[in-house]
DNA sequence: TGCGTCTTTGACGGATCGTCAGACTTCGAG
DNA sequence: CTCGAAGTCTGACGATCCGTCAAAGACGCA
């Protein structure tokens, strides 16, 4: 009993180890850096061993966002607590979001990686389980958000306007925008400078344009913004740099 | 002079097949499907003969990228010639984008995939500027439309908002929107039933939050659709089915 | 026809994934 | 303490695919 416990959990460190060896990887040397035979050298285990652990490389890959979706969740948890309006609030999910970004911009990275159908189409099904449930938890904290608004009188939606639909306008809107952000360094030669800013104006316009109150010319959102990063964020906010 | 013109025929030529072989099999079998020595397999040319024509692998996507780009290009063009005012132009570019993801849905997978940097900086500099005039033109065209809408008086913008800014918005949500709708079979599992449609209110919801002209509850946008899809896309609305 | 130049070829080296037969470890029963 | 079954670990191996290059071939021209 108790030695079945030891060996649970010594596979457990081990598979702990195998992730952040490979996130490592990722981190340092992109994902095609990253190969099972260097993962092997590097943990000091066999090729068979990590086989034991992940039925393949994409499964490496779909444990990382796993884990990362799971960071993700618990930062949307915590803005959608923070105190205030329930924009107030949601603009705490778009902070999150930014946070994020920075504090693993790796993960981001992997995450489109596994949109990509090629990778996804060989991560066994209980892994793609793990990561909707991530979603589910994401979907959740901001849909409640919204129907908070509506419960408030904050924002009145059309009977065809789902809360859903909503959330998948910001969620595009934040998605897509990282995501040129991240995959074209020449938006500036486009006639885009602070992209980063615009994503943030364009976040309000798309909740301006649901008549979302207060709108965004009635109250000082980058003021709330402050406060988000000192009272829920700090520590956050200071390693990332962002104050 | 006649010989080496023929010589240089016979080369684009070659080059087409290629990338036709090479889009097809990208279209059946994935990205992973699609590698060097099927390509020489099919075209009936040697791989060392495909290799003088792309550095690697990746300059082929790059190329396919720069194909439909162009064809995007063209796309955009005649949407922003759609006889309306700016907002209903603005309306057509999305309708094309739309149409574009149907009539070439392995592009736009080929797209994401291309954002991976472990492909982006593998690929030659001349392909990657071609690539970016695309994006230019695409740019361009809507960036038009948004001055368009400026100086008709349909749409203020604040001091600290460009007209770029407004459509990195635009783009953010369009493109974030379809990548999601690709990436993620179970939106529907999560609340967002026609995603599709929710993306288009979505786009009216932007734009209405920048107060752009006519507001869409002040405007039958959906009549704008189908005028579009009538006058405009007909025979794409006709091979798509959009109607 | 003969010769130099340009083109084409496909076998090969290198990298990486995933497998599997056999070596090794663990552990309980005798 | 010993032994053997059950479970675990190993790394050499087969397979796939990318990109190269020396050699064979095609072409134009005198």
């Amino acid at each position: 009993m108790s030695t079945s416990t030891r060996k649970a959990r010594e596979v457990q460190a081990r598979e702990r180890l195998i992730l952040r060896t490979a996130e490592a990887m990722v981190a340092e040397r992109g994902y095609l850096g990253m190969n099972m035979d260097r993962i092997a050298e590097a943990t000091e285990y066999s090729k068979g061993t990590i086989y034991q652990h992940f039925a393949n490389k994409e499964e490496i890959v779909a444990a990382l966002c796993v884990e990362g979706g799971e960071r993700r969740v618990e930062l949307f948890r915590r803005a959608a607590s923070f105190d205030g309006r329930p924009r107030e609030r949601m603009t705490a999910i778009g902070v999150s979001t930014e946070l994020y970004l920075l504090l693993h911009p790796g993960h981001v990275q992997m995450e489109q990686l596994f949109h990509t159908e090629s990778i996804r189409e060989k991560t066994p099904e209980s892994r793609l389980q793990l990561l909707f449930a991530t979603e589910l938890g994401c979907m959740d904290a901001v849909v409640g958000i919204v129907r908070d608004a509506v419960t408030e009188g904050d924002l009145t939606l059309p009977d065809d306007v789902a809360p859903e639909d909503v959330c998948f306008g910001l969620w595009s809107l934040t998605y897509g925008g990282q995501s040129l952000i991240a995959a074209k360094p020449h938006l500036g030669e486009v006639g885009i400078a602070e992209a980063a800013a615009a994503l943030r104006r364009n976040q309000h316009a798309l909740m301006d344009g649901y008549a979302w109150g207060p709108a965004s010319h009635a109250w000082d959102y980058d003021a709330t913004r402050r406060r988000i990063l000192a009272e829920t964020f700090p520590e956050e906010a200071a390693a990332t740099g962002l104050v």
